[in-house]
DNA sequence: TGCCTTGGGTTCCCTTTTGGAACTTACTGG
DNA sequence: CCAGTAAGTTCCAAAAGGGAACCCAAGGCA
């Protein structure tokens, strides 16, 4: 199996994560979210070289994750932006976060906090059932397709 | 910036990723999460080369996410079961399937079913804010750190 | 006018990682 | 003795990544 052969697999991770699986990729969102939306700021920001960042640009673009939009004519200027479909991964970042912060712990960075942006009250998210608003453990859970009818 | 120094970095997302952020690593989590235990069953699913597989199952180790173990001594024969940390990546996991599920439909496969492994009753995964209870909207969200002081 | 700077890339070249396939080791069963 | 199985390792070619230099269009300025 190729790597690019993954968008076509029946798993919904796999076609995820053949938008997102890619070295970098979401460390770019990472950023698309913390703000950023140039190509400068985010070499700047990443450190990756310049080619891998274009590339990465380009496949989320082409994957209606990102939005490149000329915000200045001349000269010419660009910015990418992020779609609804890129902001619907934000449960993804933060899941990778709490993880981070809970098993990759470092003792010298306070951990985020994230805030409602117009109450200011913390918000502490975790993975809830809908249905009964009880806390999901991993280990009580069993995934499974079934077909309907 | 390397790959390999991602580790070292002060952002979770970055430190995550260096653990899980590899190419397939996330499909052989899948794929554990699955059941999936031996390193045949593994290569048979992912269709992954077996040295790839190899080096993946090495890192998982390495991180401390998955633990390889013997199950027969004669001839030694090993499987590989997530640890705890292992197992907190299930959040990650179910948000991958939610946005593939969303944005990269296909409609000839139904989509996964979360149920309670006991009661049998259907569990639809939602981020929620634990104190309020409410979901979280990513778009009101913001992310900041903050020293306690 | 010529020269420097900025934003947003592309090109070139070399090193790592993947992908594919064959080979190895340690044992079981017939 | 031979075939088969589980779990890897080794070898080689192809693809992706890393580093640095180069390109282009426009703006500023001396």
């Amino acid at each position: 199996m190729r790597w690019n052969e993954l968008q076509n697999e029946t798993c919904p991770v796999a076609r995820g994560l053949s938008v997102v699986g890619d070295r970098w990729t979401l460390l770019v969102l990472r950023d698309c979210f913390r703000g950023l939306r140039r190509f400068e700021e985010l070499h700047e920001s990443l450190g990756i070289t310049r080619h891998v960042l274009s590339d990465r640009l380009k496949g989320l673009e082409a994957a209606g994750v990102l939005e490149r939009r000329q915000y200045s004519d001349a000269p010419p200027r660009h910015e990418y932006r992020l779609t609804d479909k890129g902001r619907d991964l934000y449960p993804v970042l933060i899941a990778l976060i709490r993880w981070g912060e809970t098993h990759q712990p470092r003792a010298d960075v306070p951990d985020f906090t994230f805030r409602d942006r117009h109450t200011g009250a913390v918000i502490e998210p975790v993975l809830t059932d809908r249905r009964t608003g009880r806390e999901i453990d991993p280990r009580q859970v069993s995934a499974s397709r079934e077909d309907t009818g």
